[in-house]
DNA sequence: CGTCCACGTCTAC
DNA sequence: TAGACCTGGACGG
């Protein structure tokens, strides 16, 4: 589920799922949960949704009595909206159901007015998501990488001189101050697209890049000799948005499949590519030239093939679970749980 | 059965 | 810079 793409297609999921839907009731929390109860109570309501990086935010919005042939509200009851700020940690997303098809882990679900009710769950498995009500988007984020790309562009030029930048470009790109929405998957598809070594020093990568995106609009001129039309700052635009164009069929956990994914990557998880742990415990998936801050120990993740002539390299582990999805083979790889 | 791994933060030494 | 926080799927014995 969840790097910016994903929790941008939650947002759309539940804007189209909850379009014209009625709301009511208390909101509800799961027992094990330890997020917050969400102290919301309202005879009619509506909810929209939108997202920022890797944060998305839930609009709870009373009715007009008049729309529902009610009275003023009641005590107890809802007058005003209410702002719920999620994150999804490794696992979260949302899902639109009937009651009894609710999904295991949903931590957190609000109840729509119908007979048979339906419901609109927070889904999250291993439990690393969280929610504020009467959230705002966290203050230590940068803007959004897809959706507010002028003023990220500019909030990374104009800060080179943070010590952040001393670290690897692979590492950074993981720093949500600056990159909010780029995840493990999208650092290694971007730099893989750009032949950046990832464990270069980021401040080498990106000083000289200019505030102006010059590869906007034509203006590219010469440099269009450049397949891949961009520097990395555009590209942690650009290829995010790929991911959310690929959505295309409609973000429903339910019924998608994978399988157009697991084919857009090119790097990530593909067979043949390398990777290696980073400084700070994530597997970076690469092609070629490590950089020059790189830990020690890199391996050459494969299948494990019966032609196993290669076995021999310097290779740690040789379990590759994936093969590049343009293959011959069923669709029957190991998926990313998105 | 067991070990390893996973799309991400958090806070504690 | 380590763990901590969690569940579950893949794979090994």
């Amino acid at each position: 589920m969840p790097e910016g793409p994903e929790l941008h297609l939650a947002s759309l999921y539940v804007n189209k799922m909850c379009d014209g839907m009625v709301f009511g009731g208390t909101v509800i929390k799961s027992e094990v949960s330890k997020c917050p109860e969400v102290a919301f109570t309202c005879d009619s309501y509506r909810i929209t949704a939108t997202s920022r990086g890797k944060e998305v935010k839930l609009t709870l919005t009373p009715m007009k009595s008049d729309d529902d042939g009610n009275r003023r509200s009641k005590g107890g009851q809802a007058d005003q909206h209410m702002d719920i700020v999620f994150r999804f940690g490794m696992s979260g997303y949302f899902r639109f159901t009937s009651e009894e098809e609710v999904p295991k882990h949903a931590h957190l679900r609000f109840y729509t007015k119908e007979k048979p009710r339906r419901v609109l769950s927070f889904v999250d498995t291993r439990r690393f998501g969280s929610w504020q009500p009467n959230g705002t988007w966290q203050p230590d984020r940068g803007p959004c990488i897809m959706f507010e790309y002028k003023s990220f562009r500019e909030n990374v030029l104009s800060h080179l001189s943070d010590r952040a930048f001393d670290r690897p470009i692979c590492e950074v790109l993981l720093n949500q101050k600056y990159f909010n929405g780029i995840g493990n998957y999208l650092r290694a598809e971007i730099l893989y697209r750009l032949n950046i070594p990832p464990f270069v020093c980021a401040r080498d990568v990106l000083e000289g890049l200019q505030l102006e995106d010059e590869f906007e609009n034509g203006k590219a001129k010469k440099k269009a000799i450049k397949r891949e039309a961009g520097d990395v700052l555009r590209l942690s635009h650009t290829v995010p948005l790929e991911v959310v164009n690929l959505g295309g069929k409609g973000y429903d956990p339910e019924k998608m499949d994978y399988s157009a994914f697991e084919a857009w990557l090119r790097c990530y998880y593909v067979d043949g590519m390398k990777s290696v742990r980073d400084h700070n415990g994530r597997t970076m998936w690469f092609k070629g030239d490590p950089g020059p801050m790189a830990p020690k120990v890199v391996s050459k993740r494969r299948k494990a093939e019966k032609t196993q002539e290669e076995t021999q390299q310097s290779e740690t582990k040789s379990t590759a679970r994936r093969k590049k999805s343009n293959s011959v083979e069923p669709a029957a790889g190991k998926h990313l749980g998105l």
